[in-house]
DNA sequence: GACAGATGAAGGA
DNA sequence: TCCTTCATCTGTC
């Protein structure tokens, strides 16, 4: 019988807070944004699986994890990461990824329209399902859905919150 | 199949 | 300009 690794969760500490990754065998599956200090107290005091503390950490997930850390801390800093860990879609539509792949493409300080991403995919007409496909985007930050605006220039929306979208683009030197 | 959604474009005031 | 309305496409339930 095979036994089916859980998701480990690790802390990614930067200077917009920590950061939870969450590793599957395949590679990097989702990345959670900095929560409350009560919220953090409360996942610290969920039962995790022992893989996830450092009793057994396997080698590949702890090289994921640092490039994922580099690559945070990179964004963040308003500059382009060299290199991502394997990232996990399973269970993601083929048009989502699509979508998030057209992201990847965008450079640091640079942005597009829902627009030119629909366009990029090939579904010129599907702008509403680009937002709804930025929206389920499980690696914010590193899949930049932070640089997707409306067409007027305005910020449109934000799975993180605007506040976090207009700050990301003050990093990279885009101002709304 | 109905409904919702992080849009875009067009038309009117 | 600004606001409203409608068309369009996809994902979710």
């Amino acid at each position: 019988m095979k036994t089916k690794i859980q998701p480990v969760e690790l802390p990614v500490a930067t200077v917009a807070g920590q950061f939870i990754a969450r590793y599957s065998e395949t590679g990097l599956v989702e990345l959670d944004w900095p929560k409350n200090e009560k919220r953090k107290a409360e996942s610290r005091k969920r039962k995790h699986n022992p893989a996830i503390w450092g009793l057994f950490l396997p080698t590949k997930i702890r090289s994921w994890h640092r490039l994922t850390e580099a690559a945070l801390k990179k964004v963040l800093a308003g500059r382009a990461f060299r290199k991502l860990p394997p990232l996990d879609w399973t269970g993601k539509t083929k048009f989502q990824k699509s979508v998030w792949r057209a992201l990847l493409k965008i450079a640091p300080g640079k942005t597009k329209s829902y627009g030119e991403i629909a366009r990029a995919v090939g579904r010129p007409k599907a702008v509403r399902a680009v937002g709804g496909a930025c929206s389920a985007n499980p690696v914010p930050v590193l899949v930049p859905c932070h640089r997707v605006l409306a067409a007027n220039h305005k910020l449109g929306g934000y799975s993180g919150g605007l506040d976090r979208k207009r700050r990301l683009l003050e990093r990279e030197g885009i101002k709304i």
